[in-house]
DNA sequence: TTGCTCCTCACGTCACGTGAGGTGGC
DNA sequence: TTGCTCCTCACGTCACGTGAGGTGGC
């Protein structure tokens, strides 16, 4: 072991390196170049015959670039290594090529988590710092969505199943349902008959190609499962006939607080809006 | 097992689900499902006393939206159970912030990988389409670039030992040697004295603070490994004096095809370039 | 004896995927 | 008997990370 044990000339290129001298060189971990010599992908340059320790020489950290220039595409060490001995210019082109088109699925998804992450952020916050007894007059801001199919409650009317045809919808249109959804009615008057069947549900996508158009709106807030809507209906009749207000155009709940942020569906938080004209 | 042979009505959602059936319809596979039960994150509704078959509810669906979203955004699936019992809106805030900083990384990450893609590409096809055989003049474009300090040569002045010296520079200054790298001479007349001997090494990393302006240049191609120039100062010089080109400022030389296309250095393919005053 | 560097072997990680071998009712 | 759905158990994947136990020279 004197090649570790001697100081050496900064230039003392002939000389060969331990497994630590060549891993503070090359800036990869010990336990991954054992590893790549386990799997035939990069060996030291040779054994020392005494001890069996591993000798790199410097030289080797040419190979070690190619492996990492080509992993850091998150090409697998397997590819990494067959192509290895093979390795052209034309080949590599090819390795590119097919390696964009699975970094672009990456960064595809990547972007719809952001998305998403977006998204439920800024409904969680607005849930949190909303006054959830009044009922008021605000400017809205355009909200994208996805609407589904129109809603066919059957005798029971039952909101879950109407909910689960939208979910299967959703997965046939590919709809991301990742978003928080909501339900539509198509007038106040819909609303106020029955609360819990909405005509339409929809997926609070950024991207969708329906909107809730920007403008004056009477937004209130109601907790409950679901469907449930409490007495919400009674408090916007009552504050509509109060302040003398005309209500246009349809009814959206959006729950800004779902199963994502509760496990008690009692404590869903909804967000009901609905137009009104100048008065 | 009546649960399951029986035709059912749309709108039947007392009835259990099979784990075929719950799997169609919440698009989760069944060994994925088998796992999550596993490991405790999601249990089915009830097992079937009989044979065991897992039983699962409609309403499950709404957890299985849960687990899929926080997924979806690369929450580990620890995390997630943990979260499950405990989760608030000010919870999943937290946990959306810092997973924030995770995704960020990634994409940081995503994107360097896809720089040096491009680059990559740009330079082998540049190199496949060279004419390796003729020195011409060209209007380049600006080239960007990182370069390192100054080179010592000692009195070997090995060209593998300065490299060398660059690579641990680099490691220092963060300068990422995954884009190809290559040689700067201060002027001709230093290149054609010392043509192994840059003055600098680069790496022509695209977001480069240092570059090569845009211009005229005379360009040529070179085969060998790094640091061999072969017969290139000679054609040079010859094509300089035959046309009566005066050049000026430094000597780029740029190793299109390197370790990455090839294990035979002496098919390294390096574009030498020196700006030319008008003539 | 202590400290340092190296070795091999085995097991853990993460979220499943893939059989293998068996059951139960038509 | 065949086909279908379900079960459990065990092992594989990928690129390492983490000990455990041992060596060899100062």
């Amino acid at each position: 072991m004197k090649m570790i044990k001697q100081p050496r000339a900064a230039g003392d290129l002939k000389k060969l390196l331990s497994i630590k001298e060549f891993s503070e060189l090359s800036g990869i971990e010990q336990t991954t170049l054992r590893y790549w010599d386990e799997i035939g992908l990069f060996h030291p340059a040779m054994r020392n015959a005494e001890n069996n320790y591993r000798c790199y020489s410097h030289d080797q950290i040419i190979l070690i670039n190619y492996i990492t220039v080509l992993s850091g595409l998150n090409i697998p060490l397997k590819t990494i290594g067959d192509v290895s001995e093979v390795r052209s210019p034309e080949k590599i082109m090819e390795l590119i090529d097919q390696q964009e088109i699975k970094m672009d699925r990456e960064l595809v998804r990547l972007r719809e988590a952001y998305s998403v992450m977006h998204t439920l952020r800024g409904l969680i916050r607005t849930g949190l710092n909303a006054d959830e007894s009044a009922i008021s007059v605000c400017t809205m801001e355009e909200m994208p969505m996805i609407l589904g199919q129109r809603n066919v409650f059957g005798e029971e009317g039952r909101f879950l199943d109407a909910f689960t045809r939208f979910c299967q919808q959703a997965k046939q249109m590919r709809i991301n349902l990742s978003y928080p959804v909501g339900g539509q009615f198509e007038s106040m008057g819909a609303f106020l008959q029955s609360p819990s069947q909405p005509q339409h549900f929809f997926s609070a996508d950024p991207m969708g190609y329906d909107h809730s158009p920007a403008g004056e709106y009477l937004v209130g807030y109601q907790r409950g499962n679901y469907g449930d809507m409490g007495d919400m209906p009674g408090r916007l009749e009552a504050y509509v006939q109060e302040h003398a207000i005309t209500t246009t155009g349809p009814v959206s709940i959006l729950y800004l607080h779902d199963e994502i942020c509760t496990s008690d569906p009692s404590k869903y938080l909804a967000q009901v809006r609905v137009r009104i004209e100048k008065h």
